[in-house]
DNA sequence: GCAGTCACG
DNA sequence: ACGTACGTGACTGCT
């Protein structure tokens, strides 16, 4: 293999370092009083793009004066004029750069006379010809002058982790010039940074066009009296000594006399003993963390060995595809996708394995299907460790295969662990238990950037570290569910959940396109008439959509009342809006505006723009790892929050049709869950006698906060105070919340509050008591073990002890419902499975579940739900289950 | 990428 | 005295 030199821009990259992180200054200071901000970005720069390349030689070249002291300054004495004095704060981190730099194994270089640039073009030049392949990395565009062949240059972007690589065709691409035309481009634009002019008036535009023509300056100067008469023949003539003058400026010697031969910048790999006092010295705990991590994974032995454990990867071809059948029953699998949405992504590559029999893998996921694999996949004796078992059933249906013996997901057991700080990143929750694997973004990069390495080995490579470590996670992951006695929770409810969810998202559900193109349509019409009447209200056109623009209309021409204000100016939300709307015509109108637009963008739009084009479906993913309470979410698109309060909303879901002639669709709910757990978990005796006497809850409890007897009526009000009062205790309540929601006073909430608290005293015990708990131990369960961490409840901070404090309410009742629903998802999916139903589950919306089944079972699946759902746990309370069938969604209620 | 707004339970 | 209801996701404007 071709060996690799590698040459290092010190003094710009620094230059760039302290800017990217300039906005950090005063927060990053060590111990000992250092600013460390240029040291964190360089640092990072290290890791991330220098560690990886394991060059062979590699060197840091420094300037080793202003300039001035070189030629170009005999040349141009004004050459680095005008630069303003570097700060302090930066010029106090230039020893410590280079003491990091020699502890990652590189090479300092810098010699009397000769700028950074220029021990780069002449180690660069030496390289090549010594036949290495020279890689350089600058924030100096003016380098890819040196680009040829043999040698790559690349310049950083934004930041010092993103680069852009110039190698001849790129530079020939982008500008249309060879690399050494870069020179020529700058004896024409000169170099107001460095302080040199070019020729008047010459831009980079011009320069271009020139050198499309005439190639250099020579050759330009040489015809110059061809070029027809023009202000910018004036200039060429004019400046034609400073052009030249820029051109030797610009150019970077490649035959500078260095001191130090090439075999002395040998690359010495990290040398971990001394990095980690380095680190300890600057205060780099992130760093540490991450040395330490690999020490543990045993990724790290003594101080001199190479980052990465070595794990070798057979590439899985049509000849040795037998292979697997001898991995054993105990393996990882893992199918790696391009992207986050497993329903569309493309798979690019897969692995399977174990350390004790190594690993084997393919970018081409094709060989699954192959008979060899296919049997060990979907072989329930063979157990799986995989990340995220649910993307990678749905993966596997999409290859036509059934995953089967998944039982380790560490990516569920992980969240169940500790829902904080759950990226769902395989690389950042290994750490939780000091395995370090490579982010996915420094393999692939993100966003726009997102590239799949060319290198096929540096992929499987990638996977197969993931499977290694998945192997190795399993042991302390158990160990921590069965601490936290959450065994249970994980192989009982979450693992079986996960199976149905896949079923549920790969199913999808219906979507009527014409109905919802038309309800677009009208929409339309709608809002336009609406928006010209604001227009005309408002005696100018405006962007109604901009909060801001809003609010100068509403609050400053028209002059109305300011009743609330956030961050950036004046709210416009609709709780103002509406104390406005007698006021002015024009608040109501933009209301109605909202409305609609909200309609028509979030959910007509945005609907129709992520519909299977196949098979007119939508395939939601839902989120099981991510909320703090044990909810699901739903995403791309969410389909947890499909309007229904309004009558024009509520229409959408006429739009969500079931997926064959002669079916329905059946939405089957769970009446008052939250407060039926609340009365439950608490204990109190008169709410569950509410309960188990089947009354109106928030009727019932209007009688007791206002002291009624059973023969007087409850009237509207007093029930909708009521039931404001119950949602919130559900939340954690306060009286400056509940006053706020009700429009009344804070002594009024707190009398509420306080006849509510005698009323069900049980409830206030359990209130106080879970409080302390999670003072105690800090964190509070849900009747599944469900546990959330709450280490803000200590604060001294009294914000941020109120709300871990609401939290420590809220979150054992939410949670429990959740793991209530959960519970009856799995026996619904094995009930309808053992009744040989046609129905099916389609989605979740935390206290309801839809179906579609063929219009004559609806009776039979109707019967058969309500009982698995009241049945799903007993508690202190009957479960009422109300359920709606109808030709749409909008029809099932 | 954040803030504001609004859709749901 | 302090100052907010709990849990989500998507879209728009703006820096």
């Amino acid at each position: 293999m071709t060996k690799k030199l590698l040459l290092i821009d010190g003094n710009s990259l620094a230059f760039r370092a302290f800017y990217a992180m300039y906005n950090q200054l005063d927060r990053m200071i060590s111990h000992k009083g250092l600013h460390t901000n240029a040291l964190v970005a360089f640092n990072n720069f290290l890791d991330q793009i220098v560690d990886p390349m394991q060059p062979d030689l590699a060197v840091v070249a420094w300037d080793a004066a202003s300039g001035k002291e070189t030629f170009r300054g005999d040349l141009f004495p004004e050459y680095k004029d005008g630069r303003s004095k570097t700060p302090s704060e930066f010029k106090e981190q230039f020893p410590y750069l280079r003491e990091m730099v020699a502890l990652h194994g590189l090479r300092n270089y810098e010699q009397a006379g000769l700028e950074a640039d220029d021990i780069i073009g002449t180690f660069s030049r030496m390289g090549e010809q010594a036949g290495y392949s020279v890689t350089i990395i600058t924030g100096d565009q003016d380098l890819t002058q040196l680009a040829t062949e043999k040698v790559t240059v690349n310049v950083t972007k934004k930041g010092v982790t993103e680069i852009e690589q110039y190698t001849p065709s790129y530079i020939m691409e982008k500008f249309g010039l060879k690399p050494l035309q870069i020179i020529e481009k700058k004896a024409l634009t000169g170099d107001t940074s460095d302080n040199y002019p070019g020729v008047t008036k010459v831009g980079e535009k011009t320069a271009l066009k020139l050198l499309a023509e005439y190639h250099d300056i020579d050759n330009l100067y040489a015809h110059i009296d061809d070029m027809k008469q023009s202000k910018l023949k004036e200039n060429l003539i004019k400046d034609r000594e400073a052009a030249f003058c820029a051109r030797q400026l610009a150019t970077i010697l490649t035959d500078a006399t260095l001191e130090l031969p090439l075999e002395e910048i040998e690359y010495r790999h990290i040398d971990y003993d001394k990095l980690v006092l380095f680190y300890e010295d600057l205060d780099f705990k992130q760093q540490l963390a991450k040395i330490k991590a690999l020490q543990k994974s045993g990724q790290i032995i003594g101080s001199q060995t190479p980052v990465e454990k070595v794990i070798n990867v057979v590439t899985l071809q049509e000849d040795n595809l037998q292979a697997v059948a001898m991995l054993g029953n105990k393996i990882a699998v893992h199918i790696e996708m391009a992207g986050s949405n497993y329903h569309i992504d493309d798979m690019i590559g897969f692995v399977i394995g174990s350390p004790a029999t190594g690993y084997y893998g393919s970018r081409d996921v094709s060989l699954l299907q192959r008979p060899e694999l296919r049997s060990v996949i979907e072989n329930a004796a063979i157990i799986k460790n995989v990340f995220n078992v649910k993307a990678q059933l749905v993966l596997f249906k999409r290859l036509g295969i059934t995953l089967k013996g998944a039982e380790f997901d560490f990516l569920l057991a992980a969240y169940l662990l500790d829902t904080t700080d759950n990226d769902n990143e395989l690389s950042t929750l290994a750490q939780r238990f000091d395995f370090y694997v490579t982010p996915d973004e420094d393999i692939y990069g993100k966003g726009a950037k997102y590239a799949v390495p060319e290198e096929t080995s540096r992929v499987l490579v990638h996977l197969a570290h993931k499977a290694d470590v998945l192997m190795q996670l399993e042991k302390p992951a158990f160990a921590a569910l069965q601490d936290h006695e959450q065994t249970h929770l994980y192989t009982e409810i979450e693992l079986p959940l996960a199976h149905v969810l896949a079923d549920m998202e790969y199913r999808g559900i219906k979507i009527d396109q014409t109905r919802l193109r038309d309800i677009g349509t009208s929409l339309e019409e709608r809002i336009n008439a609406i928006k010209e009447a604001i227009f005309i209200e408002a005696g100018e056109v405006f962007n109604i959509n901009s909060p801001k623009q809003l609010g100068v209309l509403l609050f400053e021409k028209m002059g109305l009342p300011v009743i609330k204000k956030t961050k950036t100016g004046y709210s416009t939300a609709v709780d103002v809006l509406e104390k406005l709307a007698s006021q002015a015509p024009i608040v109501d109108h933009i209301l109605q505006y909202r409305q609609l637009a909200k309609l028509k963008s979030t959910y007509v739009e945005g609907l129709l723009s992520v519909v299977h084009e196949k098979d007119s479906k939508i395939h939601t993913r839902f989120l099981q790892t991510l909320t703090q309470t044990g909810r699901l979410s739903s995403i791309d698109p969410n389909l947890q929050n499909i309007p229904m309060r309004s009558e024009a909303g509520r229409q959408i879901r006429t739009a969500f049709v079931p997926s064959q002639p002669d079916w329905q669709i059946f939405g089957a709910d769970y009446s008052q869950i939250e407060l039926r757990v609340l009365a439950h978990m608490t204990g109190d005796k008169n709410m569950q006698q509410a309960f188990l006497n089947g009354e109106d809850i928030h009727a019932e409890t209007a009688r007791a906060v206002f002291g009624l007897d059973d023969s007087t009526p409850v009237d509207a009000l007093m029930r909708r105070t009521a039931k404001a009062v119950n949602f919130g205790i559900v939340y954690g309540i306060s009286d400056f919340g509940l006053a706020n929601n009700l429009g009344i006073s804070r002594a009024e909430a707190k009398r509420f509050i306080e006849t509510y608290f005698k009323e069900f005293p049980q409830i206030h015990e359990w209130m106080t008591e879970i409080k302390a708990k999670a003072h105690e131990q800090g964190f509070v369960e849900t009747i599944a073990k469900r546990r959330r961490y709450l280490p803000e409840i200590s604060s001294k901070n009294f914000n941020l002890r109120s709300f871990a404090e609401r939290t420590a309410m809220n979150s054992p009742i939410q949670g429990s419902a959740a793991d209530i629903i959960k519970i009856a998802m799995i026996k619904v999916a094995e009930a309808l499975q053992e009744n040989g139903m046609q129905a099916r589950m389609l989605l979740q919306v935390h206290d309801e579940l839809i179906f579609e089944a063929p219009t004559d079972e609806i009776e039979e699946l109707s019967e058969l739900i309500t009982r698995v759902m009241d049945s799903a746990v007993v508690l202190d309370v009957p479960m009422l289950v109300e359920s709606h069938s109808g030709n749409t969604w909008y029809d099932a209620k």
